[in-house]
RNA sequence: GGACAGGUGGCCGAGUGGCUUAAGGCGCACGCCUGGAAAGCGUGUGGUGGGGAAACUCACUCGCGGGUUCGAAUCCCGCCCUGUCCGCCA
């Protein structure tokens, strides 16, 4: 959400970054509608307020007239008429300040300098670790997992339907072990604190973070009582502090939570839907920054290391990959997405998104700080990154350890969570 | 789900229609006092929006939203949340 200040003064710049992200044409009439709303507000607050104060001081007056026992009878009619006059400005301005609002809400995050102007075939490789393992004779993961045993895709889909996966014996075993790797990691090395949060939230904290009102179709929703399963724990997190004043001295915070995962895949039908690539439900660790916006290009560096380790840790060879502007997420205002190998299928699958959305969601949550005592709040700059989402990191163990007669060999720091060195 | 009791500023707490532009206290900040501190005394202490270069000023804000009224923290209606008890339940 931007600042309803943008449309008065900087609105070459909001122009500009609609155009970094191909959406100039799409976005054009709406802000020159908000430039108008915005104009044919602020006229109506400057009357409505004006008749208020006149109100306030009628009312006075009425006061005292009637302590002192004197006549108001003609104060009180123009009060009434007062009243009226204002009843309907209210009314106007509470017209043109939703649709402003709603046209804010619209509006995508301004993309830093630094992101690529264009769509994602403007995506740029930033950096990359480790050696991708020849596909040569490697098995892709579902058919590893089919003859290990471990993911019973028929019955998660009898259960469920088609993107909800059963997982069993060592799979389910590795699913609880990767939530406790990456929650110790982050908490014991990287200084995270651990959050345990709801999966069912209302739709005040899905519009916090930017999923409403706009996604509406790819979120999940309970009927009659306007509550959303999660698409991620950014959701929930990113919400614990909506409408607070944190102070400076505590930022930056981060905060670490595993859940489940919900997500329609609306748009994505019939893309990656073999074995783990795409699910509607999933397990995942998230990891969440608050930050001063001084802070925010560090933090980001600093938040998407913390989930490069992981992978690090894991062995898997992967690259950083910086979204270009057309391929950001509404709220991001930068992305960078890790791909980790896979061998089996032989692509690179997005293990982790790490994104910083500056004020854009502190805004629509209205999460602040204040900086020193007794100084003006500021809003806060919110970041996130997966840290990491488990089953594509399941496809990439599997696939990339695996061995010429199926057995996959785990890498280390999996042992003591899994009590085995190897599956099958 | 039912009954009852509540929701006031950073915190406590007064306030049943206009002398409240939210009393008083605590906390906090600054000042006086002090060799230094404590105590004491004094002053100041929220947020949002509009106007203004600023000083400042106007409006809104007593859980949220409506309503009654010339005027609502106060009266009415709906909702949300918290507590206690009952019911149900992992």
């Amino acid at each position: 959400m931007h600042d309803y200040r943008v449309l008065r003064d900087d609105v070459e710049m909001l122009r500009g970054a609609m155009e970094r992200r191909g959406k100039r044409d799409q976005y054009e009439p709406v802000i020159a509608r908000g430039i108008a709303l915005d104009a044919s507000r602020r006229a109506m607050i400057q009357a409505v307020e004006e008749k208020k104060a006149a109100r306030n001081q009628n009312s006075q007056e009425v006061a005292r007239r009637k302590r002192n026992k004197e006549d108001a009878e003609e104060l009180i009619a123009a009060g009434r008429l007062l009243g009226e006059e204002i009843a309907g400005l209210e009314y106007e301005l509470g017209q043109s300040q939703a649709d402003l609002d709603a046209i804010l809400l619209d509006l995508p995050n301004v993309t830093l300098d630094e992101v690529p102007a264009g769509d994602e075939s403007a995506n740029r490789i930033e950096k990359s670790w480790g050696t991708p393992r020849d596909g040569a004779g490697c098995k892709p993961h579902w058919e590893l997992a089919a003859q290990l045993g471990i993911l019973d895709l028929e019955r998660g889909a009898k259960i469920s339907g088609s993107g909800f996966v059963v997982m069993r014996g060592a799979g389910a075993r590795l699913t609880r072990a990767l939530m406790n790797l990456f929650i110790d990691l982050h908490t014991r090395e990287h200084g995270y604190e651990e959050v345990w949060v709801p999966v069912l939230v209302n739709r005040r904290t899905m519009i916090g973070t930017g999923q409403l009102p706009k996604f509406e179709e790819d979120m999940y929703a309970i009927r009659d009582e306007e509550m959303y399963l999660v698409p991620t724990a950014e959701v929930p997190v990113t919400n614990l502090y909506r409408d607070e004043i944190l102070t400076g001295a505590e930022l930056p915070r981060g905060f670490v939570a595993y859940t489940p995962c919900f997500r329609r895949e609306a748009g994505a039908a019939g893309k990656d839907t073999r074995g783990l690539l795409r699910l509607h439900q999933f397990d995942k660790v998230e990891i969440v920054r608050y930050t001063t916006p001084e802070q925010s290009p560090e933090e980001h560096e600093r938040l998407t290391r913390h989930a490069e380790t992981l992978l690090e840790r894991l062995g898997l060879p992967y690259r950083r990959v910086l979204l270009a502007a057309g391929d950001t997420g509404q709220s991001s205002a930068k992305t960078w997405d890790l791909e980790a190998w896979a061998p089996g299928v032989g692509k690179y699958l997005e293990v982790s998104s790490c994104s910083t959305f500056t004020d854009y969601q502190a805004r629509r949550a209205n999460i602040r700080y204040r900086p020193a005592a007794g100084e003006k709040p500021r809003f806060v700059h919110t970041l996130n990154g997966s840290g990491l989402a488990f089953p594509r990191v399941i496809a990439c163990l599997l696939e990339h350890y695996q061995q010429p007669d199926g057995t996959v060999r785990l890498p280390e720091v999996l042992h003591p969570y899994m009590g085995t060195a190897v599956l099958g």
